[in-house]
DNA sequence: TCTCAAATATTCGTTGACGGATATACGGAG
DNA sequence: CTCCGTATATCCGTCAACGAATATTTGAGA
């Protein structure tokens, strides 16, 4: 087995683990490296910025992990920086690749954000928005499935990529919950459908005051304070940043 | 049908969704709102960091989502600033929710980009940290499905909410799409395991210089221009942003 | 040969994200 | 009653992210 470290990286953004893997292959310019990731079509995985790439470059450089290897004019072209990977820009490649392929990252997806909200919307509103996500998650697959079928009949083949299959994969699954949600909202499938809807009901009106109030703290009852409290998220990087803690 | 208006927002941060659905139930303070957001156990799908709470709600003063309602001192408590909701803030909360539930967002989770660089570590190596997150993977799934079954021992059934019903799912699809690719690559799946391989052993001896780099264009022949060119990603929000392009 | 669009290549100013500092109040131990 | 740890509540300085501006070269066509 292979020794793992998680560490705090000085540079986060993955757009330098890119860049450390391709200096890995062979000295380039920032240009290149940007024209080299957008026709491995890497740029669909891994987010590009002019902006940032600069920045991740010179913040590589300070870190000591890649250095300016000459400045060329070639042809008439504008002046050009040529970066090289240094060996502890090697070492820092591989530990990053290790630790993020063997270790899941807390990420915080936006659906599942509005999900933790879903109750702020009335639910047959709810239901028609999640309809609207199945026909766009659908449309997407179909790309994705399209192209996976033209890649092969190129023969360029298996890797169409790794991280397309993978992308496919989270759609499906993505379609399948969502798709079980709806039903499950629909047919109240958590019986509280009645509930949610009076609270959006009550508040409707929006000139009584007292009766928004009193509908509100029935939902506060259900949603609120629990008992159960606190499995102490450790699983966290930092450990710091400490929060509120009600009795 | 509900209208969806895809907006480029002014304040972005889910966290500050999470603000504006807060304030639609009931004024409050900050420091309340991060204590609510805890006590939901939102926490655990939407970042919430002190710094960004004050920054968001400050952003979402100048926009024009909500206001001061008023600066009290109860007991003998620091004073605090309550805020609340208004008719914009409203307005923006609904049309956000809706788009954040309808619409998949392009984000760039980190496994997805370790993937498309996969190449860069020698097979062996990939096989064996990919085993690693198997571990790292069954053990999440297995303490979401624990806290699920607590939660309907306790009765508060249904909703130990379903945001988290939605990770499992994706760690459950995640974890399914690792072991397959695990044994895909051991078994030469893709049938490029050898040439692969080869790559690094011909870069480790590092002295040879001239070794490398033939090695090297081998591999870029491969994983290189493609002749296939741009499907042209216009999904994303901007449009803008233009990247190089080769011939 | 002149022009104009596209490709090449980089820089800079703004701003949101957030770690860590700050400050006051309360309750229990001694 | 006084010390101190914890809960309450907010602020601020730093920095990465990135949109947009800048500047030069090439090539195609009029």
């Amino acid at each position: 087995m292979y020794k793992i470290t998680l560490m705090k990286r000085n540079v986060s953004n993955p757009l330098a683990l890119a860049v450390l893997v391709l200096l890995y292959e062979r000295s380039m310019h920032p240009y290149e490296m940007a024209a080299t990731l957008r026709e491995r079509h890497k740029e669909e995985s891994i987010k590009l910025r002019y902006g940032s790439l600069y920045t991740v470059i010179d913040l590589l450089v300070r870190a000591g992990f890649i250095s300016e290897k000459k400045t060329t004019r070639e042809g008439n072209r504008p002046e050009r920086t040529i970066y090289e990977i240094t060996a502890a820009g090697e070492s820092e490649m591989k530990s990053w690749m290790r630790e993020i392929l063997s270790t899941p990252a807390k990420e915080f997806p936006q659906f599942e954000a509005g999900l933790s909200l879903l109750p702020a919307l009335p639910p047959e509103e709810a239901t028609d928005v999640l309809e609207t996500r199945v026909e766009f998650l659908k449309k997407d697959i179909e790309q994705i499935e399209h192209g996976l079928e033209e890649a092969k009949k190129m023969k360029l083949a298996a890797l169409f990529s790794i991280e397309t299959e993978y992308r496919l994969a989270g759609l499906q699954s993505e379609l399948a919950f969502v798709e079980k949600l709806i039903e499950s909202i629909r047919s109240d499938g958590c019986g509280y459908l009645a509930e949610w809807k009076n609270w959006h009901e009550a508040r409707k009106p929006e000139k009584n005051a007292k009766n928004a109030k009193n509908a509100k703290n029935e939902k506060n009852g259900k949603n609120g304070t629990t008992g159960k409290d606190e499995k102490n998220g450790k699983n966290e990087k930092t450990g710091k940043n400490k929060m509120p803690r009600r009795k």
